[in-house]
DNA sequence: GTGAAAGCGCTAACAA
DNA sequence: TTGTTAGCGCTTTCAC
């Protein structure tokens, strides 16, 4: 591996010369810049992104906290993250947690040794070292005081879209959600619902458990055994807008003639396009424009908002 | 942010006593140990990664290289590949590359600058520079010669889906299938088709060509009205066996009576487990393991093996 | 305009 | 056993 002393050597030159032209930072003759040219040519040479870094005090690298990175939403975020990431000259390094607070600690010395610049987190947990001066930014979550988020507009898009099957005539809306753990922008899914039966004078049917992996179907199951009558369902995932549609047609109910479904996220449906969902989307790509964004303006040292929404959009499918 | 330095100054000793301490090398009396420990705790100091990196030449980061990120397959092997490295003390930068060039040449750049210790790549594109010096290791893909390769046994898996198809009754067995843009391990899915049914003196009816995105459902449709009396397709990946379920299910085709539906990879299933395809199912976790293994002994100088296949398993479901 | 020299925080060889 | 010292490759004053 050359490095900068070869350059310098080989050009017949200073190293502060090679180190300025590199840099574009004061002044290099026309002359000495075409020698450092075809020396940095001849030797292949490319500067030590580490030898910089531990000069310059930032490694151009950002970590991604998700609780697990095979899951359709996280990896679509993790999409966006990595491409307008990239697009600003950083690096993204990948932390998918399982909820593992070793993997945390990590991370915090990560940050405090320099390795990373920063941090977004989508994740579950709550960490009370968190202070709000790391450079950090949470999607969908609330971490801590300070620090800043990015998130739907989960109320308003939840209440419109049970608005949209009160509209085309359900009278019993249930709703079907896994419960978050900690206090997250999720529960406002279920908020939203609480709030709209209470103003329709409307039943509330609802299943809001923590869902094991694995046993969505049972959850849905259990729901429409105890409630066969249900002629809506709000569910605040794609996976659980599956499950229902699976048990009606198991079941014979006709969707959506008798039942209707609208399902939060409509992330899966872009790769199986099978059923046609009816949905309230999540802007993934301008959730991850906004979270980088933030995180950068922090690193920089820039003003940055607190908290961004981001509007949802309404996808109208052949599920209602 | 405290230095060695001040650790060493404020427990009264030398520096590199500090440094022996930290890394257990040489000897530290207890004496000094227990200072030396007390003003670590004091400072809250954290020794920087990139420091100890510019010396030992290392940064314990592998990068990983996925068309895209957004994928069932390649964010799940992701997850596998970003736990078995964090697991032997690495961390993943991970890199959605949407088949572009200039990302490609920024890895090596990384490598060459010792910002990444090693790659490894699940990708399409052949690069003409990746030469075998570098610690590479590939997924399903030939790179270049001296590149070790990690794949399933996509011969063997595929040849025995078709005979299970054979011995359940299809005689017009189709193939639909992107094709790949450059040699890879996913070829001989085709290949074993086409040796199967020449064995078998069975017609080939084959879709086989470069999918673009979104338009798998209608290589499908025009699949079937080229061929309607179909009575069992294998379809080279889950998404595509979803559009045959799709397509089937529209046309009162019934399934699995009339036709048999055999899906490679099987990876989708996990999240929606609808339809519950018969499918071969790719050993995920088994071969991101392989990856992270053969790619550390190549870092680590330790011999390797240049081919590693991982067998598939195969999943009876309700399509066959 | 330019190059010598002083670090960035750490490791390791060597002298004490 | 310990501390001093010379780098790792680069950036950045600061004299020349």
């Amino acid at each position: 591996m050359a490095t900068i002393k070869d350059v310098a050597k080989r050009a017949g030159v200073g190293i502060s010369s090679v180190s300025r032209y590199l840099n574009n930072s004061g002044y290099v003759s026309e002359e000495n810049k075409i020698k450092i040219e075809q020396a940095i040519c001849e030797l292949n040479y490319k500067p030590s992104y580490i030898a910089r870094t531990l000069k310059a005090r930032h490694a151009y690298m950002v970590a991604l906290f998700v609780p697990t990175i095979s899951h359709p939403f996280f990896c679509k975020i993790a999409y966006y993250i990595e491409h307008y990431l990239y697009e600003r000259g950083y690096k993204t390094v990948i932390i998918s947690s399982q909820n593992n607070k070793q993997k945390e600690i990590e991370l915090l010395q990560m940050l405090e040794q320099n390795q990373v610049d920063g941090a977004i987190f989508i994740t579950h947990h709550y960490y009370e070292k968190m202070n709000s001066k790391l450079p950090l930014v949470t999607i969908d979550r609330h971490l801590a005081e300070g620090v800043p988020c990015i998130t739907s507009d989960n109320y308003q898009s939840t209440f419109n879209a049970l608005e949209f099957l009160y509209q085309s005539g359900c009278k019993k809306i249930g709703f079907i959600g896994g419960q978050p753990r900690t206090e997250s922008e999720v529960l406002y899914r279920y908020y939203a619902y609480q709030e709209f039966v209470h103003e329709r004078d409307l039943p509330s049917i609802v299943s809001y458990s923590d869902i094991p992996h694995g046993e969505e179907y049972e959850v849905v199951r259990a729901f429409f055994e105890n409630n066969p009558k249900t002629d809506g369902i709000f569910a605040a995932s794609d996976m659980l807008a599956n499950m229902v549609y699976q048990y009606a047609t198991a079941h014979n109910i006709r969707v959506p003639e008798e039942l209707k479904i609208i399902s939060y996220d409509g992330i899966i449906s872009e790769w199986i396009q099978y059923p046609d969902f009816t949905c309230v989307k999540q802007n993934v790509e301008a959730m991850a424009k906004a979270a980088v964004d933030v995180l950068l303006r922090r690193i920089k040292g820039k003003p940055y908002d607190k908290k961004t929404v981001i509007p949802c959009t309404f996808v109208k499918g052949k599920t209602t």
